[in-house]
DNA sequence: CGGCATTTTGACAATCGTCAATCAGTGTGG
DNA sequence: CCACACTGATTGACGATTGTCAAAATGCCG
């Protein structure tokens, strides 16, 4: 398997060949994570890079009440924090989900590669703007969609978050995630999830065994999601550039990553 | 008047005393829009850093059903694109919601200046690094939060906001937004949002006077709604320090700027 | 004054949360 | 091998929050 800090900083933090190369040359010291293990607390202050490159984690929050906000999936190759602690404390908790291989590596590591190669330090300048997008996109789906489209909305985010990262076919891909844990990533309960999934069943949208889910109709779902890929700043590996879609559109455009 | 890009950089921003001089004897080209102005469109790739100087304007999208999310307030020394359109094309849109003067910042003159003073850089990464906290607090509280907290929430957000610039008494703030203006951020209808106000105001946590907000008791509106301003990295202008408040705190801590 | 945007009101419906219980799967210990 | 406990999924009844629709009231501006 291919290592999936590299494919992301090629496929989404537009990272070069040679840099990438010289990166994965570097023996980088992993672990494995039991799962729902915290990575870092509120109030800590990373002095480290932290990589997920196994399983799934999430970034949380308690709320007054007791109960938990996720407001963000961390994939294969996604920063635990992408600022390497340089300012501020942590304002939330990140945790595992599923059992983890995280890596870490070494601040000056990383200062020392970034000396060498410039490009590194746009990559994760460009994986925190991604973070971004992907939030904007969360807020504004939460606010505006009902829980079944915003359900599907997240399911399509992660078939192709996951699938860049080779951990999913084109219509096929392992969820290990428990209904309370996508419930406090959507904002509803537990049983929303339940009923809400299985209406998306019903409807053929998708398909679950064993907590592996089969989209039979990709274009199916991503129409009833009103999803758009473009937000994920994916770029394509194969050769087909799709120019028609870039420029400017008037309305609801959204655009393709730049050459 | 102060200049609020100046106040924002050194109690938000943390840019030094020094800096700020300098900064302020740039001549900067301002700029006067009228309200509900596009600023950037989706697609735009902004070459020279805006600021809004006075007035409020937004983030927003639209979704496929011609529904509009806004994902970020934009207050006076916010930037437009903290990224000054370094990487990528806009993913979405900003709009004036009120009348607005922005300073529009050519990307020579920052890229000297932090030439000079790499501070400066650091300001910038800290805005993004704000902006990113803001956007899970909102995330988390839209999808916890009932409707009257998170309006609430959000009130006790614009007030610290609005006072570190100046634009508002300890118990006072002008919110010239309209209640769809303030639904398209919270998620909820306009009807819903005026249901919401007159339960607050007849809970006397709010009293608003022609489009002025005044806060009875700001500690039980914040306790309503669990308002912790940590999230917001504000530093304390005056010189009591709060030494006790800092450090690790075990449960729902949140973390003051750190000196 | 008239026209327009915005706020407010009321009735009603739909989504979603709450509570309580059952069911299914998994691992443990006897 | 079975009893047991535990976690997670599922079901149903009910209630609360919030959305929808339609209309009236208010305020602003030319």
């Amino acid at each position: 398997m291919r290592n999936p800090l590299i494919l992301r900083l090629k496929r989404s933090y537009g990272l070069g060949e040679e840099d990438c190369a010289k990166l994965s040359s570097l023996a980088i010291e992993q672990q494995h994570l039991a799962q729902r293990k915290d990575i870092f607390r509120e109030g800590d202050r990373p002095s480290n890079a932290i990589v997920v490159m196994e399983g799934i984690a999430c970034r949380y929050k308690w709320m007054g009440d007791g109960k938990r906000a996720i407001t963000a999936y961390l994939l294969p190759g996604d920063f635990c924090d992408p600022h390497l602690g340089a300012f501020r404390r942590m304002d939330h908790n990140v945790a595992t989900l599923t059992a983890c291989t995280i890596a870490e590596i070494p601040r000056a590591t990383i200062e020392v590669f970034i000396k060498n190669n410039p490009s590194l330090a746009r990559a994760l300048w460009q994986a925190s703007l991604i973070e971004g997008t992907i939030l904007r996109t969360w807020l504004a789906n939460m606010g505006q969609l009902s829980a079944d489209r915003q359900l599907a909305h997240l399911l399509c985010e992660l078939r192709v978050r996951l699938e860049v990262v080779g951990m999913g076919e084109k219509n096929t891909f392992r969820l290990p995630l428990t209904q309370q844990e996508l419930g406090d990533a959507l904002g509803i309960t537990t049983i929303h999830v339940n009923r809400v999934l299985q209406r998306l069943r019903e409807n053929d949208l998708i398909r679950v065994i064993e907590r592996t889910v089969f989209v039979p109709d990709i274009a199916r779902l991503e129409a009833f999601a009103d999803f758009n890929p473009g937000y994920l700043h994916i770029s394509v590996e194969n050769t087909d550039q799709k120019g028609e879609a870039r420029g400017h559109q008037e309305e609801n455009g959204l655009f393709l990553l730049d050459a």
